[in-house]
DNA sequence: AGCGCACATGAGCTTTTGCTCATATTTTAG
DNA sequence: CTAAAATATGAGCAAAAGCTCATGTGCGCT
């Protein structure tokens, strides 16, 4: 019963937020929300952005619609958190990069996170690459990529690094150029990680000015 | 009069056309099309995709929204005839590079080209290059893309190149380093195309196997 | 002049998709 | 055991966007 639906004025002006709308509290929110994460991930995946939307992601995640927007304001939080949790899986791996104490070898190991994560869902990776520039979603994913670029910054500023330039430009180019070959080669369907991350070390040395190794 | 609409059944399999409907065979038809060509790249330079939908785009190209179904079957070969046209652009500037005989001077040739027409309307050609891999938009784009490609090709295969490796591989990872750079700049919206160029040659230089010119 | 065809128009229909809310179920706490 | 709080449900609304078609206008040709 009850009256006709008050039509939902949204003045033009207001921002939609991106981060979650109540933090879940017991374990079967935790598990609805996650189901919706990978849901998502996995469409974006065998499907693309054609059917990415949030009925086909709360379907595929075995929840309903309105459990969804429960805890997510709307389709593009959903995308967000996927971002965030991909984001912190490479910054986990990106930052044993500290620990190793040789330049070169502390250099490659970033290449070889960086490849390596493309690598493992390379057509999640790279759409997600594809929304995250798409979309002016930066101040939620920010903590994440700030950590990754502040420790690709720390080791192009160690005492042995010979690169010499603008190093916080550096650490953009590096990205830049590490993203552009992977994702064109995941585009491509290449499978050798080996090989792929051969090439990118050319390219990232020759713009830091490492010799290569024979 | 005459009877209810039949519903139009489009069968899900059923691929949309992305090219043009007619030709336009009137001059002021061709007309239209360059209007309509035109306001797309207006609208997302201005609002990024944003707005971008074919009721704007005909809005802005001063033209009713008939008469851009007349010439395009949808929205995305909208877009694929401004990628065209954009591609032929680059594609004019990149094959001069065949006429110029020294072999280091053809390369910077190529990525002057690129970085240049990357800062022409660097907006554009980021939500082009985003578009582009959004779509499988690939067969109509083809023939400007492949004549790029092949343009490069001929330079690192000249006998004067010293890269030894495989060449068809070198061409796109070649084109991933300079997209890559040349987007992310335009990302953080950089205005030396100057001191970027010297940049993306620092890398490609690395990856080809080039010494640097101090 | 006048016929025919290319071109142009835009109201409005269809489809798609984001999202809400009234209601039901489960969990937790006292 | 019971009440309150948290969580889940899904029919269905509203908005946005894609697109059609009946009709009108202008251009070229004989």
């Amino acid at each position: 019963m009850c009256a006709t639906r008050i039509p939902t004025k949204v003045k033009p002006g207001r921002r939609k937020r991106l981060d979650p709308r109540k933090p879940p509290t017991q374990s079967r929110a935790a598990e609805t929300v996650n189901a919706v994460i990978e849901a998502a991930a996995r469409i974006l995946e065998r499907n693309g952005f054609e059917g990415y939307t949030t009925n086909a992601i709360a379907e595929r995640a075995g929840v309903s619609i309105g459990s969804l927007y429960q805890y997510f304001p709307g389709k593009e939080a959903v995308t967000v958190a996927l971002i965030e949790r991909e984001c912190a899986l490479l910054l986990a791996d990106v930052i044993k990069a500290d620990s190793i104490v040789d330049y070169r070898d502390a250099v490659n190991h970033l290449i070889h996170s960086a490849v390596a994560h493309q690598m493992r869902r390379p057509r999640l990776a790279r759409l997600l690459d594809l929304e995250e520039s798409r979309l002016p979603i930066r101040p939620r994913i920010r903590p994440a990529s700030d950590a990754i670029h502040e420790t690709v910054l720390r080791i192009l500023s160690r005492s042995d690094s010979p690169y010499r330039g603008n190093r916080k430009e550096a650490v953009l180019d590096v990205f830049a150029i590490a993203k552009g070959m992977v994702d064109a080669s995941g585009e491509r369907e290449e499978t050798d990680a080996h090989q792929l991350e051969k090439r990118v070390r050319r390219a990232i040395y020759g713009y830091l000015g490492m010799r290569s190794v024979r």
